[in-house]
DNA sequence: ATATCCTGGATATCTACTATCCGGGATATG
DNA sequence: CATATCCCGGATAGTAGATATCCAGGATAT
């Protein structure tokens, strides 16, 4: 898995501290974890593709979730960077060589495609069963000033 | 997740169609498939290192089942290709930056990791929870001439 | 002795991830 | 209206890992 999940993760986990309304630039969402600043913001782009972020452009503009924290799982952020393949793709090889046959079988589900497939199930309902709010819920438990100090740093405080 | 593994689960698969002793060459399970030789042959040696397979070498060797399919999970198979690492792995971008402050926090685990370790785990443990026996008496059951048909092809029926 | 087969290393190719840059468009501010 | 700020999309490189091949050496059955 790219390293470009864990960025989207803790950006959109920084994102969810401040108001629903405080747009962050790019540039600086970056800087807040020293990440590249034009990298970055492809994934950022892909988050408002998939609904999760919104953009804002212009003077005080940047970005923000586009819905509340309660709303956005682990596994949309992870399927809105990653895609939405499985990462086990049958290439139906037990259908080629010589004992494959020429019968229609091809309709039918591959044994080990299935059974790949049910283990991929439960991770991605793993990931569907836990929230930004919840994680956000945790580190502010756990660090009860981290939110501030994250809102402190991020937020352009009106002029 | 890399073809490899699909590679290895059907020659685990085809290998436990077989009597307990019957060596399959890398060529002819390569061949099964019509899958490139040498590069199988790379991930039958994973299978060897991992106590999964065991070579024979010399006429009439190959390759074989080192336990019975009923003490062979997927899991085991997918982490003798793939290695042990986490898919995702966190770099602990949350303490670089500018607020990350300089106290001892290094020691403390990442929510996020957490989050993520959690939802592997249960892919983990659905891989694990299924054995090479319960594939194989699957397709038996599904195609009763398959595993005939495998074993028919793959051993070298003696001179 | 010989043919068969595995083992390990070296090498090459290709794809996806990482990363950067730039022109264009949108918007708040004065 | 002018300007500075910021997002958007495409083009472009570099790099690491996956895919694939080849060969010399070792082991073994016949």
């Amino acid at each position: 898995m790219g390293e470009r999940v864990e960025w989207a993760l803790h950006c959109c986990l920084n994102l969810a501290f401040l108001g629903p309304d405080d747009a962050v630039p790019a540039a600086r969402l970056a800087a807040f974890h020293e990440l590249p600043t034009a990298y970055l913001t492809k994934q950022l782009q892909a988050l408002v593709r998939a609904g999760i972020a919104a953009s804002v452009p212009g003077p005080r503009g940047g970005f923000r979730l586009a819905r509340s924290p309660e709303q956005i799982t682990l596994l949309d952020v992870v399927v809105a960077i990653e895609g939405p393949e499985y990462a086990f793709r049958c290439e139906e090889i037990r259908q080629r060589g010589p004992a494959s046959g020429s019968s229609g079988r091809t309709q039918v589900a591959c044994t080990i495609d299935v059974a790949m497939r049910k283990a991929e199930l439960a991770w991605r309902q793993a990931l569907a069963a836990q929230t930004l709010a919840e994680i956000a819920a945790t580190v502010e438990h756990r660090y009860p000033n981290m939110p501030v100090r994250a809102r402190d740093w991020l937020v352009v405080t009106g002029s």
